[in-house]
DNA sequence: CCGTATTTGTTCGTATGTATT
DNA sequence: CAATACATACGAACAAATACG
């Protein structure tokens, strides 16, 4: 909004009452001065009164009536609502901070409008345009394939004009200044392959999603442990997918490290979803996990306990990660230019599915 | 509404412009008549012609520009917008069926506004009541403890009062006479029970939730097939529970049945949770299924096969269900007096949790 | 019930300010 | 810079609804 150099003498007179009703110096069904008194208390012409005044009418914060007076309304308490974005409703991890979500906005009073990207770019800003029409208080989002460009940075800037505060969860886009909440995914790619390297594996093969950021950052935490026990990095058992290509990918690479002359030891996978594709792939070979190969993985999701083989792997806020951003964007929508960003310490769940060499 | 002798020249203005708007003679984005030439063309004051603008104005048909002239709005098209009210976000089959209803919606153009009771009947009366105060088109609901009193049913008469369409899904109220969509629950529990009787069971204990609808058929229909091979009901050997006690009083029980002389050889579970709590319970006791006891369950979720032992199990609908029940309240929004009503077969999937005996 | 005062609603006229082209 | 378009502001008049003695 552009700074107005004066503030026209209607809107003084509207924010006049504004301030008496909110401060409920003038109570709910109480009535108001007449035009013609405000007309000479603050000694403009009725016409602007009326267009104050007008302005307070629309707003829902008074009514009028013909030949009685002007008067203040009931209490309107607005239907407050948060917008969030998702990549996935119904996979993996996304109904449980859905979840999280829910508890704390509707224990506040939000309803909560849901959208879903399915992690394609036009989805989202299709739902970005869904966003922009409904009148929401504010937007928790989980940025869509948030390693390639932001297409749709247009309409975050929109949010921004349009006063409507937004926190990104599980990533961020490199070019937005957001309120984010995270977590470390470097330090969790890091704590894995470290806990590989001291059970004794040198020869870790990893696999990553490379279209977002958290697949970007577990390989760098994974390279960065291998490089600081001076373990040389093999281009050829990192493997890499888009998450279109996630089963197909996953598996076939897992199958041709298999057939490796060296084989690995070790397997780092980005997910839980991942570590299930190669733990089937090996298990196609008729060889064992952690017996013949360790993996271990990432989020602790559901799957992560659900086969046979308990997954060593990484914990994910889930739930405590969806909470905090329902109460992070209802701070941000109470007060101005609060924009938080907070990253969540990656923590090592250790269970079956790796073992020393 | 009272009706008036002359209707003031600043709304017929008003009407004149939105007629045009709404036949699309003024198309989104284009520009409007200046107020000068409006003046000129009504031979009113310039006033009564900002009035009427500035009515259309408020009403979102259109917006101003300084300097540049008045605009026919963009997003005129309103915002269609669907409840769906649910027992559970984040467990079980309630992702799958929250999935489906989004993709039918959003290819509709439909957004949807999630509510979550928690299946507790007082934050259902509270979800209502935010359903109400939203301008939306329809509800998609899933009844709240189905089978206890409709504590909340004026808020489904005031539904129809507004006009708002809504759907049943799972569960229906006796009460109400509402479209719905549900699964033939009755049937389900009969064939789990049959296909354990053609197995050579004879010794059946079921367990089942009796606060839904959903626990009370299943139980029909198992109570249908004992009586249909002349097996005696022994109610010693049917556990119930209600939502709260889950986990408590499923586990108490199936160790109670294992402890019994006559130890049955074979369970109905009233979902796939309560079987993994029993099959858990067993193992504690230190015996095997499907050897030592038979289980079978419903709904086929994921952890039906996530456990080493794939449960035999009722398909549920899920996805598809949702999709249906989308499609469903966008008919009734679209048709008037349309009140579908829908019951999916059972299916059973026969796995490795029940053997002969 | 009438009449008058009060209050908001509608309409006109005029002037000046500010943003855009 | 000028022309155009909307924004703000003042003044005045009459209409319609309401309140009250």
């Amino acid at each position: 909004m552009k700074q107005q150099g004066v503030t026209p003498k209607y809107i003084k007179i509207a924010e006049h009452f504004k301030a008496l009703i909110e401060s409920e110096d003038i109570k709910p069904g109480e009535q108001l001065m007449s035009e013609n008194e405000i007309t000479e208390k603050f000694k403009v012409s009725r016409h602007t009164v009326r267009q104050g005044l007008s302005q307070l009418e629309t707003q829902g914060y008074i009514y009028k009536e013909q030949g009685k007076g002007t008067f203040c309304n009931k209490y309107k308490e607005d239907i407050k609502t948060i917008a969030v974005i998702t990549t996935y409703i119904s996979n993996y991890i996304f109904p449980s901070i859905i979840r999280g979500i829910e508890e704390v906005l509707s224990s506040a009073g939000y309803s909560l409008l849901l959208f879903n990207t399915n992690n394609e770019k036009n989805k989202e800003r299709e739902c970005l345009e869904k966003v922009l029409l409904h009148n929401v208080s504010g937007l928790i989002v989980e940025p869509t394939l948030s390693a390639l460009k932001n297409v749709n940075e247009g309409y975050y800037k929109e949010l921004v004009n349009k006063d409507i505060p937004y926190i990104m969860i599980n990533a961020k886009y490199d070019q937005l200044n957001s309120a984010s909440i995270t977590m470390d995914d470097v330090e969790g790619g890091y704590i894995l392959t470290k806990y590989l390297i001291q059970l004794g594996h040198r020869n870790i093969a990893g696999i990553f999603k490379n279209d977002d950021i958290q697949g970007i950052n577990r390989k760098l935490g994974y390279i960065k442990a291998l490089s600081e026990f001076n373990i040389p990095i093999d281009n050829d058992i990192i493997g890499k997918y888009t998450t279109k290509e996630e089963k197909y990918l996953t598996n076939e690479f897992t199958k041709k490290l298999l057939s490796r002359k060296k084989r690995p030891t070790a397997l780092v996978c980005y997910n839980d979803q991942v570590a299930i594709h190669a733990l089937n792939a090996i298990r196609d070979e008729g060889l064992r996990v952690p017996e013949d190969i360790s993996i271990v993985s990432y989020d602790d999701s559901d799957i992560a306990v659900a086969s046979e083989v308990k997954l060593t792997t990484v914990r994910h806020p889930k739930d405590e990660m969806g909470r905090q951003a329902a109460r992070f964007i209802i701070d941000m929508i109470e007060k101005q230019d609060y924009k938080p960003s907070y990253m969540y310490k990656a923590e090592l769940l250790v269970r079956d599915s790796a073992k020393y060499i």
